[in-house]
DNA sequence: TAGATTGTTAATCGATTAACAATC
DNA sequence: TAGATTGTTAATCGATTAACAATC
């Protein structure tokens, strides 16, 4: 019965935690959903309507404890777990999400890449070894890592789903440029999509 | 008197571009927005009422001309431009977009890189001269690049913002993990936000 | 011409905002 | 207690989908 919650909210999962940690930094210890719209520059009452998909978090005439309500959402998120995580593809994104999610976020622990250039394979990148991707499928069902960070070129990426699905992976973080259909989650990073859209921005000012 | 086109509609430009990009590639002439919508897992009638937003590029009773549709969201999305591009901070995400775009996407032109370390600044990154970020504010301009992509740490980013702003920029492409108020088109790419997202997911997949 | 498929209007659905009673 | 601010319901707004007349 618990009511589903849109996905447009929780993509705004992320920015209340991102906020609200910098809250916590500063050590600001209560704020008012009308003060945290004004920074966040979000309506108050599109923050109380997010929050309570998940809960009662506030109090009436007080507002929100910030430390308790950062600590539930990044429990919502779930921060809390540990994932280990394999990059497939050691260009230069894949080299980037190894060293980037590494000391950016914690939680989420690489254990190995994977490529298919003999050059690289044997090697590691930030310590962490670099496999033949050959072996994918064979370490997955040893190791059962829980997310892989896909950075291969958009033809080998589907066939790549396929095989980490078969062998158990539980999330895909996909920067291959390909839409991915998947029994597991897919989050997609489409940077150049991202790009294509500054460039209509800047071509098309007014619009 | 151009009816403003809603911004959901301006980001799903990219991923048409996509495919009908695939379909000139693989020869196909023409299309009906029925057969797109099922490629696409979309509705025709969003496409329909997408593709209206900009023209009336199809024809009843044939549907759209292929390559003349991949042409027109070309021009749209600014892809005929040729956009001169520096780049920001020389790390591991900096490098990437560095070999990523230059490779990936044409049109845009990796012109400088700047960063801040000694040991950096004098070398270069796929050929591209990597210049000490002191001299940002005059190489800008002197030379007055469009887009900048900050690839900077958090702490960095909002002075950056401001420094490329006054000097002319025209668009940022913002990998920092901050939101940027900012006079010019802004578009940002939250890796950590996403690999949030994918968390949540996995970790409520009833929701 | 008849069949197909668009462009576009109308209907539905969902998300955002406003309002306010509940309550700390 | 009185003031503040939430949780939640109702009103509004915008986006998606359905429908169909226009037309190639």
């Amino acid at each position: 019965m618990t009511k589903t919650v849109p996905d447009v909210v929780a993509r705004r999962l992320p920015r209340y935690y991102r906020y609200l940690g910098e809250l916590v930094g500063q050590g600001v210890s209560r704020i008012s959903s009308r003060s945290l719209s004004e920074k966040m520059k979000v309506t108050a009452s599109q923050i109380r309507q997010d929050l309570n998909c998940f809960g009662g978090f506030g109090q009436q005439g007080y507002g929100y404890n910030v430390y308790e309500l950062y600590s539930a959402i990044g429990e919502i998120l779930g921060l809390n777990n540990r994932y280990r995580m394999i990059v497939v593809g050691a260009g230069n994104v894949g080299r980037a999400v190894a060293n980037y999610t590494g000391f950016r976020l914690r939680g989420f622990v690489i254990e190995a890449i994977f490529d298919i250039s003999p050059e690289l394979i044997g090697g590691s990148i930030n310590g962490i070894p670099i496999l033949d991707s050959a072996e994918l499928g064979a370490y997955c069902r040893e190791h059962s890592p829980h997310i892989a960070a896909m950075a291969v070129p958009r033809g080998a990426a589907e066939e790549l789903a396929r095989t980490l699905e078969e062998n158990g992976i539980k999330g895909i973080w996909n920067f291959s440029h390909v839409d991915l259909d998947c029994s597991v989650p897919v989050e997609t990073v489409h940077m150049s999509d991202s790009l294509m859209t500054l460039s209509y921005r800047m071509a098309n000012p007014n619009k």
